[in-house]
DNA sequence: TTAGATGCAAATAGTTTGCATTTGT
DNA sequence: ACAAATGCAAACTATTTGCATCTAA
């Protein structure tokens, strides 16, 4: 692979010591390209549709070393049990869902870089990252009368 | 099942309309007999100790019931992909998971109220809770040398 | 009384594993 | 050159579903 062709990600993986494969590759880019939220299925999708000769298995390898490298985190939206992986830009993403349609709202605001600071001196531990979920009730479902599905 | 006798949160169960069966009141009552995280796998053998007539299925509806009403939350610690459910007294729950041994740290410090309402008011949502994940390595991990599993 | 919830067991879907082979460095 | 990573396909595990029955309110 050619180091002046790839992604700040995709550098930092090599860096890390872990080699830059079409399939690594192949997750990274469809990851990015994507609104924010992918399910492991939907990623085996899209990174086939980049390059058909990717095993599924090497889709969930990849991810997993991801976030260990806190390039990527699971988190549970609403329905499925199936994680959702949100990149984590700047080590950190914070998103709001709606119990009852399952609608996701990106918020950008993060109050809590004081509080990580505090924690590292506190805990002695190193932080790499957080994943704030907020839910409850979207705009539309909280006016709702009863209990339908939207 | 008798009023006077049931948790707080088992009231608010039957409060909110549903059925206060004895599936649902076995999956609470493990729950809050954990120390904070359980996979489902987890907690269907604490259930059957509790009442061993109590099916599998039954657990997992219950599960989704309570994430629906903020009383748990799935989140992502590390090894699997199957989520831990944990508790969330007072509609919240912070902890740091380690990325390299999984060791779960509880956080107390909770600095998102006032973000909280700034949201609520911007965005018109409803919020009946919130999960927040810091990551990294623990005071062990960070200090070992290179890459072996503790 | 009766809508809502259940247990069961089968079906599904998602994830992991072992291993021979390939590939990035 | 060679350790690391892969693709494959089988094995496995967790989760969901349909349905007849039961039960909390």
């Amino acid at each position: 692979m050619n180091a002046t062709t790839v992604s700040p990600r995709a550098r930092r993986l090599r860096e890390s010591g872990y080699k830059l494969t079409s399939a690594r590759l192949a997750v990274l880019t469809a990851l990015e390209a994507s609104d924010g939220h992918l399910t492991s299925t939907e990623l085996i999708e899209r990174v086939l549709a980049l390059d058909p000769a990717v095993g599924r298995a090497s889709v969930f390898r990849a991810l997993e070393l991801f976030t260990r490298l806190s390039l990527v985190r699971p988190t549970y939206l609403s329905g499925s049990v199936t994680p959702a992986y949100v990149l984590l830009p700047g080590g950190h993403h914070h998103h709001f869902v709606c119990l009852r349609c399952g609608r996701v709202i990106e918020v950008e605001d993060c109050s809590l870089l004081d509080t990580t600071r505090e924690m590292e001196q506190r805990l002695g531990v190193h932080v790499t990252g957080h994943l704030v979920e907020f839910f409850g009730l979207c705009a539309n479902c909280a006016a709702l009368p009863a209990e339908e599905d939207s």
